[in-house]
DNA sequence: TTGAAAGCGCTAACAT
DNA sequence: ATGTTAGCGCTTTCAA
């Protein structure tokens, strides 16, 4: 079945060395025209394929990049990804692309894969829990950390984050300042650095606004729509209900939203929504309704494709800490962003 | 930088041979105790990581199964792609993801590079085009065609796919017997056989309802977000404007049902709205105002992931032909399906 | 300008 | 039970 045709074909085929076929078809080294044609013709004759994996062996190279996302079904990451892909590829680059699922132990075994399939550098948006391996790797291997920080950051390691604190503080400092002070809080993962971060973005404001952290408004998931729909059903089985509802991921704000209206609930006559990451959702209800932080995830992806490029083939040295600040689009705009 | 230790290294360091340090190292064939648990700590002593490259020559099997998705940041396909991982994973296979972009002449590009870094399977949503080198990778190659079929189909060929006539006749019929006789139709990609399925599925009910076709309310686009946006545009510009719009995939359907909206028009007041295949907004706005098909996208990954590894490691022949019904759901359950 | 040959890291006959 | 060795398909040094 399989159609093994190798330089040696070539070069018996065509009355030549292994070496000349070689410098032939990857057209560096000499090779009279005469040769080069007449290769070339039995190469296509024979419907030859290059063996990259012989070659990758040889050279120490794969030309391949592994990504590993958290959640290969959240379009911000793959977003993300299209724009490393866009990038990337134009040099001949490929992805190996992996999800993390918001799983450190599914993670670790995946960077081994990676490293096993001696991939040139390694993009990740980590789920956690595995920074001693990372750093580990990073001894051998480009890392470009995409999204998430590492706990104990490694200064010397490429970054493409955003500012998550300061959007979740204007998210915050918002809310506040248009009264309500019963604010429902979605958390993400809190031992992922965006969740982290957010959420202290948003005790910083109330602390900044002299508020005090009530417990049982915070509700802590880990970036998944049934998470959002689980803090609406707990928010709404208190009898002092909150008046907004503030989501620091994209997809917990797709089950909150979808969980309020499937509760007949209207936004914002029942409950103000604010959400740390767009949906097509929140694009829909009328803008008085709600409020949200746009991300940037294509060009934040480019920005990593960049970077990956620098390190792979431009042999710059960096490292590149790169913050995108968040956007807050307000429906009153200039009110509140002189914070 | 690199990290370069070999069997070689362990063998010289635990004074055996390489054939040995295989042996003990991938487990199989003989070694006593003593030099298996000797080898094993000078390797993790060491910090040995296996060379995937160097196995795969020598194996002529990567392990890895390429995947080409025509939109690699619509969630349609990555919940599918979420489902092969989920099944192919467990077997100790990697994904290698492409985006196609809808564009046959990059499709075709990474046919190539796939087939250069010998994948061991191939799983192909195609954007059209490529039949040729399709069916003649498949002379060397397992290829498992998703989502999408060939022109001239290949029989032999492993497919999942869904009843897309099927569905959109339903669809059709459903606004039809509704009363609507003007439908605006948002045609994907003709060239591809889930857009033109859907659009033969529209027309064969507009003949079994004796209704004709009328030119005006044909948008043809591309399965993009813009294209529904343009097809909304193009159709409200209309002196006689249609009084639904039938949108043939589920991308489309989000400019449409935004687009709408920021004109300020009401769904289903002003227009109704049907889609083949589901979004977030569908959800959200009044069940009456809008019906869809529902698919099924992990569990067609899952199938497809079964069916690789049915080829490529279970040695099962096939082909398997597996063709998954859309289910649509009605406001009024019960009126419509009897067809 | 061309060819011979070594070697990338691994596995698997085959021999011992 | 262990070792020797050839070879997967390619690139590249070195010699001719």
């Amino acid at each position: 079945m399989k159609n093994n045709v190798t330089i040696k074909d070539i070069a018996k085929e065509s009355g030549v060395s292994t070496a000349t076929v070689s410098r032939v078809l990857s057209n560096r080294g000499y090779a009279s025209d005469e040769i080069k044609e007449n290769v070339l013709a039995v190469a296509k004759r024979l419907n030859y394929r290059p063996n990259g994996i012989a070659k990758s062996l040889k050279m120490h190279k794969t030309n391949t990049i592994g990504v590993i996302i958290p959640d290969i079904s959240n379009p911000y990451f793959m977003k993300i990804a299209k724009g490393i892909e866009d990038v990337v590829q134009e040099k001949g680059y490929n992805l190996l692309f992996m999800s993390g699922d918001e799983n450190p132990k599914k993670e670790k075994k995946l960077l081994k894969v990676l490293m096993e399939n001696r991939v040139d550098g390694i993009i990740l948006a980590t789920s956690g829990g595995n920074d001693e391996i990372i750093k580990n790797i990073y001894e051998s291997t480009p890392v470009i950390l995409l999204d998430r920080k590492l706990k104990n950051a490694n200064e010397k390691m490429d970054l493409v984050v955003e500012n998550n604190f300061e959007g979740a503080y204007q998210l915050a400092s918002y809310l506040i300042q248009k009264g309500h002070d019963k604010i429902g809080i979605v958390n993400g993962s809190l031992n992922v650095s965006t969740g982290e971060e957010r959420f202290s973005g948003f005790k910083k404001a109330i602390q900044d606004y002299s508020l005090s952290l009530d417990e049982e408004f915070i509700f802590n998931g880990h970036f998944t729509v049934e998470d959002g729909r689980q803090a609406v059903e707990n928010f709404m089985s208190l009898k002092n209900k909150p008046t907004a509802i503030l989501s620091f991921n994209n997809t917990m704000t797709v089950g909150i939203i979808l969980e309020l209206t499937k509760r007949g609930m209207q936004i914002p006559e029942d409950v103000f929504v604010a959400s740390y990451g767009e949906t097509e959702l929140t694009q829909l209800i009328d803008p008085l309704g709600t409020i949200c932080i746009k991300q940037s995830p294509y060009n934040m992806g480019i920005r990593v494709g960049q970077i990956a490029m620098d390190r792979l083939v431009n042999n710059l040295n960096g490292p590149t800490h790169e913050v995108f600040n968040p956007i807050i689009e307000l429906p009153e705009a200039g009110e509140i962003l002189g914070e």
